[in-house]
Order: C-alpha cells, then sequence, then structure tokens
DNA sequence: ACAGTGATGTGCT
DNA sequence: GCACATCACTGTA
C-alpha cells in the first residue's frame, strides 16, 4: 500500500507570481488554523480573488492608498488585512516586492473545529459561519496585528493545496464583489455550486 | 474640520 | 430586500 501523501503547508515562494494564476491554482486548498490550545480548525477554499493593483481599476491600494499600498507590497507569500467597513479581510501577498498584489479569501468551507469558529462567532444559522471574508476571520480567531507581515507557512496559520488541481468544470469564474471599477475582470474564483461561497453576490455575470 | 466612499456585517421588515 | 453601524482613507476647505 502507498503511504497516504500529507500535502505540504505552501511557502512564500509559492505566491511569486501573477495573483489571478495564484488564485486559481488555490481554489480547493484548505486553510488551517490552529489554536494556541492546539485545536485544528480548518476550512476548504471556495472563494477567492485577486487583486493586481498596477493594472487593476478596482485595487485602491495602487491608486491612492499609499500606506496601504506599501502594506501589500511586501515580499510574497505574507498574509495580510486589508481594512474595508472597519473589518479585517484576510489576504496573501503576491508577486515580487515593492509590487501591490494579493489574493484575498473570500469565503472557505468548514471543516475542523466547528465549534469552536461557533465560539469566536455565534451565528444562527451555520451556513452564515464562514461564508465571506470578514466572517472567517472572525470565526477562526484571527489576531491581525499579531500575523500581519508574517509569512503564510507559520505554524499555526497555514494554507495546503488542493490534492489535485481543481477541473476547470468546477470553478466558475466571475467578477469580484463589493467593488464598482474593474467589474469587467474574471478574477474571482468559486467552487461551483458550493453552499459556502458568499452570498453578498450582487451579479454573478460579468459587467462590460 | 467635514463630507463622501468602500474588497462588509448585522438586524429587521 | 433594505437600512445602518463602522472606520480607514480621500477630496475639499
Amino acid at each position: 500500500m502507498p503511504k497516504e501523501t500529507v500535502p505540504e503547508p505552501l511557502r512564500p515562494a509559492h505566491f511569486a507570481g501573477d495573483p489571478v494564476e495564484v488564485a486559481r491554482r488555490l481554489l480547493g486548498g484548505k486553510l488551517v488554523r490552529v489554536t494556541p490550545e492546539g485545536e485544528r480548525l480548518s476550512g476548504r477554499l471556495v472563494e477567492l480573488e485577486a487583486y493586481d493593483c498596477p493594472r487593476d481599476p478596482a485595487c485602491t491600494a495602487g491608486r491612492f492608498h499609499a500606506a496601504r499600498s506599501a502594506d501589500m507590497a511586501v515580499a510574497p507569500g505574507r498574509w495580510l488585512f486589508w481594512t474595508a467597513h472597519g473589518h479585517p479581510l484576510l489576504q496573501v501577498s503576491c508577486r515580487e516586492e515593492g509590487v501591490a498584489a494579493s489574493v484575498l479569501i473570500r469565503a472557505i468551507e468548514p471543516l475542523e473545529g466547528v465549534g469552536r469558529m461557533l465560539d469566536y462567532r455565534p451565528v444562527t444559522r451555520e451556513r452564515d459561519l464562514t461564508n465571506g471574508p470578514a466572517k472567517l476571520v472572525y470565526a477562526l480567531g484571527l489576531n491581525p496585528a499579531q500575523i500581519a507581515g508574517t509569512p503564510v507557512d507559520r505554524p499555526d496559520l497555514f494554507l495546503l493545496p488542493p490534492g489535485a488541481p481543481l477541473p476547470d468544470a468546477e470553478v466558475e469564474v466571475t467578477a469580484r464583489i463589493g467593488i464598482k471599477e474593474g467589474r469587467n475582470l474574471p478574477w474571482r474564483f468559486t467552487v461551483r455550486g458550493n453552499p459556502w461561497v458568499s452570498p453578498a453576490a450582487p451579479s454573478m455575470e460579468l459587467m462590460p
């Protein structure tokens, strides 16, 4: 019997390229968080978006958010938190140092430690636990101040690639959510038909 | 100093 | 489906 291969946590170098391609490859993978008590919380990556500031009208960091742009322009493969409406959104920096680009984790399907997640973020309907970019940050109990800027292969917070690349048929490619500019860019990747993707999807279709 | 905007979440009708 | 809380940041003064 061949030993079952346990996927290795993704290293920072994995994120050195185009965030659109990185997001596509990452879909179907896993986000894992280990609490200080040693409990493992995890979820399947079912909704990701790419932000590529130099050529991206939706990326405000590239246009005027100088400070935030600098935050995002760190070396590849670092955890980042974009702030929107007062909420922290989890991202991974992409491309080389000096260029602001990232992958945004918008939703996960809870796998391990659901009870603990409900402690961190009580909800009436379990469906609402992690189906939004800030929701999953709260549900995993992440502390942005402690994590921002650190490499993605932390012992207590890391990413696993999908066992096998997700076939195109299972991937839905649409416009990104919650933006006005750049609606024509197909940079949002979701697992087709997965019930855990964010409900706040005004248009599932590309707007010209 | 102040009004407006946005990569959101929550609660209520 | 709709209003509102919320806050970093921008444009204007």
